[in-house]
Order: structure tokens, then C-alpha cells, then sequence
DNA sequence: GGGGATCGTTCGCAGTGCTAACGACCTAGC
DNA sequence: GCTAGGTCGTTAGCACTGCGAACGATCCCC
């Protein structure tokens, strides 16, 4: 059977990946923002003011769980709401100023430890990790 | 800054981490076994009957969070508990024959969807998957 | 202008992980 | 033996993350 080789590697892959991202979210200190606030803030950082449809879609999320990550956010006055100029249906988020500080300083810190680890790798597995990046993102976006 | 190009690797593996792994958790019908519960029993298989602090330490949860999990597989007639011959503390869980046949079959269903997006890949990124899985792993457990 | 689509929100649910605290049990030291 | 301290599993309570259903406001096409 020519399916057999790629399930197995589907159930490897399944463990790695579920398990790279329990422990990816272990790391953090109790006083850092969770993971999805973070990456909505990466989010918006990196393109800019959005609606929350964009955001829910860019992060893999349905509308109404973007709808609590960002009231999380705004409450803590990292991100604000605003009206859409030409479709009142629609709320644009967009970073405060100490969102965008925090953004960028929390990144850093949490990538800190992955990236300790990435770098105890040798050239070729660290070459290897940077291939299959995207690939990953791919298989999830599918 | 030698330490910039891994950084970046790291928010680029942490994010399509994170992302592969809630796509895959979204993957199963209501009537299935959820992910925690499929990956004790597949350890459960693989590994023989195991003692609840085994089974936290092989799935990296803290044994309150393994309990919970080997409850609702107990109360599923997938698993079973049994006294320790040697030492009163510890409780020994084994798979039952329902489970045993359960998870076999599991998953491959839930391996399913991942293995079709795999054999879409072309040979070589698919060869590229499987060189990077363990090392996810590794990752993962270091 | 009216009817259907779209957008965001609210609500309740489920899953998964944690820490703190506790009881049962084992074991070392007296 | 017996007690003191450690280990194991469990219970209880909390936090985070995701979902679907339902609703109101708004838009846009006819």
C-alpha cells in the first residue's frame, strides 16, 4: 500500500508538532501575555490595522474567538477598537503605542527559549528547521 | 548579532507550530477520542502498561492533568486501572481489549486528514517532513 | 424601500493544562 | 516497632483556547 509510509509519517508529525506546541506554551512567565494575544499583536504589527474578520482569518480562528483575544487586549490597553469609516458593520483593531512596544520586547523574551534551543543545533538541522517552517504552515492552512 | 537569524527561525517554527497543532486538534468528528486521550493510548500500546506518574512524565503533563485523562479513558472501558503489586501508591493503567482495538483504529482515521495533505507534498518536501519530526521532538523535550 | 447577506458580538460548552492541598502509602532512622 | 518525611495519585479550582448557535446592526442588491 503507498498510503502506509505517509501515515506514519502523519503520526510522527502529529506527536512532534502537538508536542512542540504544549511545550511552546509552557513557556511563559505567569505575568506575559498568552500565546493568541501575542500572535494578534505580531499580527498587527505586521500588517497593520485590520477588522476583526482579517484577524480571525490571518490567525486560523473563527470571528468569535478573535472577538474575546482582542477585548482581552483592549481591556489591557494594548489594542483599540475603532469604527470602520465606510462599513459600520465592521471594528477596526489597531495597536496602542505601548502595544507596539510590548509587542516587540514580549517577542523577543518568548522566543528566547526556542531559540536557545534552535541554536544547541548543528548548521544542517538548523537549515533543516528554517525549510520546514513554512512547510508546516502550509499543511495547517489547508 | 549571530543571534538574530535564529530568532527569527524561532518565531517562524513557534508560530506554524502553534498554528499545525490547532489545526490537527480541530480534525476529529464529535464522537471521537480527543487528541490527550488518543496519545495515552497510543503510549498505552506502545508502551505497556504503565503507572499514572509514567504516563505524565511520557506525555510531559503533570499527573493531575494525566488522572483527569486516564479517568475519562477508564470511564470509556478503554483503559483500566489495577493496584500496584509491590508499592500501594502507584496504580497501574493498561489498555482493555475495546481500547487496544480503538486505537488502532483511530488513528488511522485521525492520521487520515494529515496524510492526504502529505501525499500532496512533492517527494522532497515529504522527505524533508520526515527528517524534521524527531527533531521537533527533540525540541519539544529538551 | 425591503429582504437577504455579512460582520461582530454574546452565550454556553468542551478540552487541556496548571497549582495547591490532601490522603494513602512507603521507607529510613531511631 | 514506630515515627518522620518523602512519594504517588487524586481532588478541587482556575485559566486559556477553541467551537457553534443565535442575535442585532449594517450593508447592498433588486
Amino acid at each position: 500500500m503507498a498510503l502506509a509510509p505517509e501515515t506514519d509519517l502523519a503520526g510522527e508529525l502529529r506527536l512532534a508538532s502537538m508536542r512542540l506546541a504544549r511545550r511552546l506554551r509552557l513557556e511563559r512567565g505567569s505575568d506575559d501575555l498568552t500565546l493568541s494575544q501575542l500572535a494578534v499583536l505580531g499580527t498587527l504589527e505586521r500588517h497593520g490595522a485590520s477588522t476583526v474578520g482579517e484577524l480571525a482569518q490571518l490567525e486560523r480562528v473563527k470571528p468569535p474567538s478573535m472577538t474575546r483575544i482582542v477585548n482581552s487586549l483592549v481591556e489591557a490597553t494594548l489594542a483599540a477598537r475603532r469604527p470602520h469609516d465606510l462599513d459600520g458593520r465592521q471594528v477596526i483593531v489597531d495597536l496602542t503605542d505601548t502595544g507596539r512596544s510590548l509587542v516587540l520586547e514580549d517577542r523577543r523574551r518568548r522566543n528566547a527559549w526556542l531559540a536557545i534551543r534552535i541554536s544547541e543545533l548543528t548548521d544542517d538541522e538548523r537549515e533543516l528547521l528554517g525549510r520546514v517552517a513554512p512547510l508546516l504552515d502550509r499543511l495547517a492552512s489547508s
